[in-house]
Parts: C-alpha cells; sequence; structure tokens
DNA sequence: GTTAACCTTTACGTGAACGGCAAGGTTGTG
DNA sequence: CACAACCTTGCCGTTCACGTAAAGGTTAAC
C-alpha cells in the first residue's frame, strides 16, 4: 500500500500535511505572488482551501510546481508553452475527481493511460530540446576549431593572411 | 588561404556581398525590429553602413546573429544572458580592430586566444543546460514508472488503493 | 529625374510575467 | 480576546522583448 504501512490498523493513514502558501514559495524558491499568478493562468490549483480561503498546497501540487519551475527556468518554456505541456489544471482537477468517482478498472486506466501519455509527450519535448542545444554546441565547436587552427597558424609563425573568415575544408 | 584560392592573381579577392536589414532579416525567420532592437542593447552591429547610413552586414555578423537566435530560441536564455555569453558588441568592435592593427603575433595571439576561451565558456553553458534538462527528464520518467505501476495494479485486477502518490522503493 | 521600394530615427503601444501596494479577513498563540 | 503574522482579492506599476506607426532620407530601376 503506501511505503511502510502505518501502525494504526483501521484508522484513516495520518493524512499528509497541507502547506500554507508562504511555505510552499519558500521550499521552491518562488515568491506567493508567482504561485498565485500561476494558479491565474490555470497552471495549478491548491488542492485545498482552509475555511478561510487560505489556499492549502499537497505534495502533489508541489511537485508539479517544482516540475513547472524547471521548465520555465532550466529549460527556458513560456507559461504559455508549459501550459500546453501540462494539460490546463482544470482538465487536471476533473481527471482527479473522475478517477476518484469509479471504481471501475477500465475507466480508471483510461485516466491513468492519458497521463502516461502526456509525460511521453513531456519527455519528448525535453529531448528535441536537448538535442537542439546539442546542434548548438556543435555549430560552437566548428568555432573553437577555426580559432584552434588560427592559433596553430599563428604559433607555426606563418605570414598572416589578412583575416580570413570563411568555412575551412578539410 | 582561402577554401580554394581565386583565380584572380593579385587582385582583391572579390569581397562578399553586405546584405541590408531586410534581406538578413528574412535569411534568418526575424524582423527588422528585433534585429535594430539587438543592436540596441548591444548584442551586435553592423559591419558597415552604406554612404545613406543603411545597416550593412557580412557574413559573421548573420553567423553571429543565427547564433543569437538559437540562444534565445533552442536554449531560452535572455538578452541579458546572451549579451553576457558573447560578450558585448563594442569588445568585439575593439578585438577585430586591435586584431588588424597589429602584425606581432603575439599580440594576435592574445586576442585569439581570448575568443577561444569565450567559445569555451559558451559551449560549457550549454552543455550544463542540458544536463538540466536531463534531470528533468529523469523527473519525468520517475513520474512514468509510477504511472507504469499503476496501469499494472490495474490490469492485475488488484483491489485499487486509494490513490497513493508517495514515491515507491523498489 | 521620378518613382517604388527600401531604409533611417523617434516614439508610443503591447503582451508576458511578475512586483508591490491597499484594505480587509484568518489563524494560532498567550 | 488580543495580537502578530499570515492570508485574501483587487489593482496599478514595471521590465523585457519586441510591434507599429510617423516623418523623412536613400537606392536602384526606368
Amino acid at each position: 500500500m503506501s511505503h511502510l504501512d502505518p501502525p494504526s490498523p483501521s484508522l484513516a493513514v495520518a493524512d499528509p500535511p497541507l502547506l500554507r502558501i508562504q511555505e510552499v514559495a519558500a521550499a521552491l524558491g518562488l515568491t506567493t505572488r508567482t504561485i498565485r499568478y500561476y494558479e491565474e493562468v490555470g497552471l495549478l490549483a491548491p488542492a485545498a482551501r482552509s475555511d478561510g480561503a487560505y489556499r492549502l498546497y499537497d505534495a502533489d501540487d508541489i511537485e508539479r510546481l517544482r516540475f513547472i519551475k524547471g521548465l520555465r527556468d532550466d529549460a527556458g518554456f513560456s507559461l504559455a508553452e508549459i501550459g500546453r505541456l501540462l494539460e490546463d489544471e482544470a482538465a487536471r482537477t476533473r481527471n482527479r475527481a473522475r478517477f476518484r468517482s469509479t471504481t471501475d478498472a477500465t475507466e480508471r486506466r483510461a485516466i491513468v493511460d492519458d497521463a502516461l501519455g502526456r509525460v511521453d509527450r513531456q519527455i519528448s519535448s525535453l529531448r528535441e530540446k536537448i538535442e537542439r542545444l546539442e546542434g548548438m554546441i556543435a555549430e560552437a565547436d566548428g568555432r573553437r576549431t577555426h580559432l584552434l587552427d588560427h592559433i596553430a597558424e599563428l604559433d607555426a609563425g606563418k605570414e598572416p593572411a589578412p583575416h580570413d573568415h570563411r568555412p575551412r575544408r578539410r
């Protein structure tokens, strides 16, 4: 069941603590404003609200937020692209509800299959980005080689040609 | 000398054609405004100006612009970061002038060495970015595996536990 | 030398992604 | 119940990366 079955025999499994917005912000290195903004544009909604309407986030929310941050900072995606990659929060909420509201294994399977497809698309998006970056490295490596050639020429004390920049074939 | 010595025996080597801003823009899929803006913020200056002050770009400029576009689109760097990576255009112009104004091989070597250092820093920047992306892929792969576990459970017709999201150790 | 198609600078406008208040409600601790 | 420390929803401000005219000069072709 869970990673280590709790000693409590038949009670609710000590539900995980829900965090308030500032705790989440501090944990992830974001500002509360940013998190609220992400909610505004439909990137994630808190798992719950307190009686007084405080936003309350669970571990899943935090994982999602961390991924959003990575997509923004590390991958350089725009929030719009991130939204497309993650499917909007409304759909996620709907799917969670659908999953819980049914016991039909086939239907549950469909929902999980769907999630799997999204994750796969996320992964190939990232791989594609890596390939483009590798292309850029190759490009830069070309310039590097060119410069090394130059250095070799200079070290050989050659009569310096007046700065040729055309690609050299070898 | 150059990639194929030109037939012209002792004349200037048919200097390469300089392009006007719109031709450059079309060739790279940018707008003229964007190119002018990049000049405004010090990312590149045209190799020359016509008598009537038209901007004229050479092949080097275009290569630089293409790299800038890659850093922006593929790597997702901000223009400020790109500026730091490329060293500002003023420095580039100065170095070009210094390179041409000297015949001293040692001095030239220093300049080229400098350029090599920059290219190396660019490459490690890109590699670093790739590593971060690979980290994200690993993360997503974790979620993927988790989903696959779920699917296996469902297919096995197991009594569905009420949606456990804690990391599973194996 | 006229004309269309380019170009120049200057300047104001815009969408994205937040920052930073104000005015008020909520929570937990003493 | 008082109080500090948090939270809420507005709403306006800002920076980045350009878009979009406006008013005029330049180039190349005819």
